[in-house]
RNA sequence: CGGGGCGUGGCGCAGUCUGGUAGCGCACCUGCUUUGGGAGCAGGGUGUCGGAGGUUCAAAUCCUCUCGCCCCGACCA
């Protein structure tokens, strides 16, 4: 591609509108324009990357032997209807009538359409394993879209959707998406991890995550430095304690009640009692599906409302209101304890060791003293309820724990029977008995892939792309284009580097070098080989990798074949 | 939806408090010089100051309403 006859709007300075480095950067490089909030148009720049992620994913997709199909983005509301999730998928879910006021949505994700697909089609065991994916583009109403491209309304996904006779196929089915995955992630590139995660509104029964590794990464991660047990934070099991130790011996004191005027939170009252936050219940009032709940937590721990919310199996969880607080205590908000609370009470596990503990007295600018379990109020419940910490040992070996922050590039869903019970897709087995298909779903951002890659290679000059997914895989910058001899070997190189197939951008713009050198930096291309009069007097040109600060010298008469080899040899460092 | 901020030429911003008829840098166009890391000089074009209404002799500036965008939070792949 001529640099001149292409379309690569680079701006020098920074959109004020960009936050984190992708989104500055793809700004900056020409790769993406906003047209509103979360919805993004690909530049030709942009687009190659994309296309290129694209079609690693098809490689490796068709390689596992899955099949592509292209579903309608509209859909009727129907089948949401039917799945059951037109109530449950809320706001999210971008719906709206036809002129013959007919319901429909905007798919945001596609087990609906293709489980109705398989319904029609697949009537026999035989016709299993079957797994069909598609590359689209989706629509999900975020609340509030940011980060550019990495987390927007308007994305495209890949998305697959396995269909299986049994659990065991179905999870064969998923073993092979896993592999599948962790191969197309390293083939863009990325340092990555796949992480144990909850379902969410997807639902299905076990799923795991690929996260990238990054800072600005909106997930946090938890890993086990000594196993392999890896998860996002919202799912991380907390094992309950085995031994409660000392305070189960603590005898019970009598029950005390303690004027606290204005104190609310867990450090007002650490630092009023002078106790430490350990010693403290909090009681959080939930409304699950409308229905008041308490959660009781230590004072150090945090609620981990995901885990709560499956415990309770609720569609809608929320934290109380200053109304529902005081309609359930009696009191405001701050002042919640157990005793005397005529709702259902879940308890961390953490609690039931806990004697003598510091608690809300329901009541306004009062808290009680030597509360017991038993004694003074009963849980209904005991569970696994809070986020797990760096001082909780792994769930799996009980070694120590690491926490990063992950951007989510893929998620991988074991889904069961969800949707083939819900929309009755069924098979006929060997003996001409009727079973419900097993599925399993698999999803990867496409868009967020490219800006996950340029937040994890980048420097203060720009992007650094690995070249699997580089726009362009060599960039030409003739330093001199009035020189008929850089001209001309430019040219040449640029002919014969195409002619191997090799993604070459010519920069032959004539302006000065500084301004070539800056965009090169800036648009990432791997490898930059530089022409100019003064090495060309010696017939030799520049090679520059963007990772790396040497510059190496090359005749020539062997330009074409020598970067031609690297172009490949770099390619094979990836795989 | 709650809290905060911002809308002034293509981009980044000043000007708003204290009303006086719009400015800076970059980009863009022309010419000359320059030419290996975002050039120099000279000349030039560019705005219904997000929109609507109001106050005023006069509004980018003050008031009311409205739209959009960004950040934090709740939510979510």
């Amino acid at each position: 591609m001529r640099y001149s006859k292409y379309f690569i709007p680079t701006y020098k300075e920074t959109p004020s509108e960009a936050e984190v480095i992708s989104h500055k950067l793809m700004l900056r490089a020409g790769m993406i324009r906003k047209l509103t909030s979360g919805i993004y148009t690909y530049l030709p720049l942009g687009l190659r990357s994309i296309r290129k992620v694209e079609n690693i994913i098809r490689e490796e997709m068709d390689r596992s032997g899955a099949i592509e199909v292209l579903m309608p983005a509209v859909q009727p509301a129907e089948l949401w209807q039917e799945s059951g999730r037109w109530e449950a998928y809320g706001r999210e879910l971008l719906r709206f009538k036809d002129r013959h006021n007919r319901e429909a949505c905007f798919g945001p994700t596609h087990e609906e359409v293709i489980t109705d697909l398989v319904r029609k089609e697949i009537h026999s065991y035989r016709q299993m394993p079957i797994n069909f994916y598609q590359i689209q583009t989706k629509f999900r109403d975020e609340i509030r879209p940011r980060f550019g491209v990495m987390r927007c309304r308007e994305f495209i996904m890949k998305d697959a959707y396995s269909f299986d006779v049994d659990e065991a196929a179905a999870d064969k089915s998923y073993d092979v998406m896993h592999q599948t995955y962790s191969n197309i992630f390293r083939r863009c590139g990325l340092k990555f991890r796949a992480v144990e995660a909850d379902t969410g509104s997807i639902g299905g029964s076990f799923s795991h995550e690929f996260m990238v590794l990054a800072d600005t990464g909106e997930d946090e991660i938890v890993f086990c430095k000594k196993c392999s047990y890896a998860a996002n934070l919202e799912k991380a099991e907390v094992k309950p304690v085995e031994d409660p130790g000392a305070s189960s011996a603590e005898k019970a004191k009598p029950l005390e009640e303690v004027p606290t005027p204005d104190i609310k939170t867990i450090e007002e009252l650490t630092a009023f009692l002078s106790v430490s936050a350990d010693q403290i219940v909090k009681t959080l009032i939930f409304s699950s599906d409308g229905n008041a709940v308490a959660a009781l937590i230590r004072g150090d721990h945090e609620v981990n409302e995901t885990k709560l919310k499956n415990l309770l199996g609720a569609e809608q969880l929320e934290l109380a209101g200053p109304e529902l607080v005081a309609h359930v205590t009696g009191a405001p908000i701050g002042f919640a304890g157990p005793v005397e609370l005529r709702v259902k009470i879940i308890a961390d596990y953490a609690i039931k060791g806990m004697k003598n503990m510091i608690t809300g007295a329901n009541k306004q600018d009062m808290h009680l003293k030597n509360v017991n379990i038993g004694r003074d109020f009963s849980v209904d419940k005991f569970a696994d309820l809070r986020m797990i910490t760096p001082a909780d040992p792994c769930p799996r070996c009980r070694g120590p724990l690491d926490f990063k922050r992950g951007i989510e590039v893929g998620h991988v869903f074991k889904l069961g029977t969800k949707y083939s019970k819900a929309m009755h897709a069924v098979y006929l087995d060997e003996h001409g008995e009727e079973k419900l298909i097993f599925m399993g779903c698999y999803g990867i951002g496409v868009g967020r892939t490219v800006a996950a890659a340029i937040e994890q290679n980048n420097d203060r000059d720009g992007i650094i792309f690995p070249i699997t997914i580089a726009p362009f895989e060599v960039v030409i910058l003739p330093l001199q284009m009035q020189n008929s001899n850089v001209g001309q070997v430019s040219e040449e190189l640029y002919r014969s580097l195409s002619d191997k197939g090799v993604d070459v951008l010519l920069d032959d713009r004539d302006i000065r070098a500084g301004i070539k050198f800056k965009d090169a930096d800036l648009l990432g291309t791997p490898v930059r080989i530089t022409i100019g009069a003064r090495t060309l007097k010696e017939a030799k040109v520049e090679m520059k990798l963007r990772s790396q600060t040497q510059t190496i010298f090359i005749p020539v008469s062997e330009a074409p074949g020598f970067i031609a080899d690297k172009v490949r040899e770099l390619h094979d460092s990836i795989k």
